[in-house]
DNA sequence: TGTTGTCTATCTATCGATAGATAGATGCAT
DNA sequence: ATGCATCTATCTATCGATAGATAGACAACA
C-alpha cells in the first residue's frame, strides 16, 4: 500500500470517528493530506470503498490488538477493555464501527457489512474465549456504550467508571 | 404546538435516528410529510434549531417514561431498561441521542448541548435513586451499547441479551 | 386588515464523481 | 543506449445533484 493511500485512510478515520460516514467528504479528507479530491478517488473509487477498507482495517488492528494482549496473559475482557481504552485515549474519538454503526441502517451495504464484521468477530472473540452468549454481547455493549458517554460528556473518565463492573 | 409543527418534528427524528444528525435534510423531511422544505424553515429557523428542538423533546419524553414507570412500583434500571426497550421496538432504530452523539464533536452547538443534557439527566436520575456513579454510567452505557449492538446486527434480541446482566 | 402558513423560485455552497491533461517513472524492443 | 509505450499519480475543470437558507407572492382566516 502506497504512502497516500495510507494517508487518505488515517485521514478518512480521523474523519469518520468525528462525523460518522455522512459526515465526512472526499474534499475534507484531500485537503487534510494536502492533494485534491480527484486524487483520492485515484486510490479509492468511491466513499463506499472508501470507508469500507477503513473499516476492515480498524477491525483488523482492533482484533490484533486483542489477541496481542491475551497472548500476554490479560484475561479477554481486560484485553477488550484496555484496547477501546486505547482507541479513546489515543484517538480521542469514538470507535470508528460505533459512529458509523449509529446509522447502520443508512450506510451504503459494503460498508455496513464492514461495521456488521466488527461487531460479529468481537463476539466471537469473547465467545471463544469462553464467555456466554449474554455476557459477551454484554461486553461490547458496555464499552461501545461507554465510549460514546465519554465522548459526549467529554469526560474520559466515565469510561473507566462505566466499565469498571466488567471485570 | 401546531399539527405540522410536531409533524416535523417527528419525521425529523424518524430520519436522525436512522442517519444521524448529518444525515438527514430538510427536503427529506419536507417530502416525509407533504410539504416544501421552505415550510420547514418556517417553523425551524436552522438545522440546528430543529435537531435540538427534538432532542429536547426526546430527552422529555424519555423522562417521562422513566419516572411513569417508578412511579408503578418499578425499580429504576428495569425502568430505564424498559423505555431504552420500547424505543428500539416502536421505532425501530437507535436512541436518538445515541445516534447524534456518535459524532458528538461534529454537531452544532445548540444540538450538542441537548445532546449532552440527555446523557446528563439520566445519570442524574439513577443517581438520585441511590445508584452509585459508576454503576449509573454502566448501565447507561450499556444500554446505549445494546441499542447500537442490536441495530448493527439487526437482531432485537441482543438488546435482551446485553443488557439482562444489568437488572 | 393583519397574521399565519405555505408556496414558487432562487441563491450560494458543497457534494460525489468524471474527463482529460500532464509530468515523471518504468519497461521493453530495437 | 535510444526511443516508444505504458503505467502511476496527480492536476484542472466540470458535471448534475443536493445541501441549507432566503425573498416575495399568495391564500386562508380572524
Amino acid at each position: 500500500m502506497s504512502e497516500t493511500t495510507e494517508a487518505i485512510m488515517d485521514a478518512a478515520e480521523e474523519r469518520i470517528r468525528q462525523a460518522g460516514y455522512s459526515g465526512f467528504s472526499f474534499r475534507e479528507v484531500a485537503a487534510d493530506i494536502g492533494v485534491k479530491s480527484s486524487s483520492v478517488h485515484y486510490h479509492f473509487p468511491t466513499k463506499e470503498k472508501l470507508a469500507a477498507a477503513v473499516a476492515r482495517r480498524y477491525t483488523d488492528r482492533f482484533l490484533k490488538g486483542v489477541d496481542q494482549r491475551v497472548a500476554e496473559g490479560r484475561d479477554i475482557v481486560t484485553a477488550f477493555r484496555q484496547v477501546f481504552g486505547d482507541a479513546l485515549d489515543r484517538d480521542g474519538r469514538m470507535c470508528l464501527c460505533g459512529a458509523m454503526g449509529a446509522t447502520s441502517a443508512d450506510l451504503a451495504e459494503e460498508v455496513r457489512a464492514e461495521v456488521r464484521r466488527f461487531f460479529q468477530l468481537g463476539l466471537e472473540r469473547l465467545a471463544k474465549a469462553g464467555l456466554a452468549k449474554d455476557a459477551a454481547v454484554q461486553v461490547i455493549a458496555t464499552l461501545e456504550g461507554a465510549m460514546l458517554a465519554a465522548n459526549v460528556l467529554d469526560d474520559r473518565s466515565l469510561f473507566e467508571s462505566g466499565t469498571a463492573g466488567l471485570v
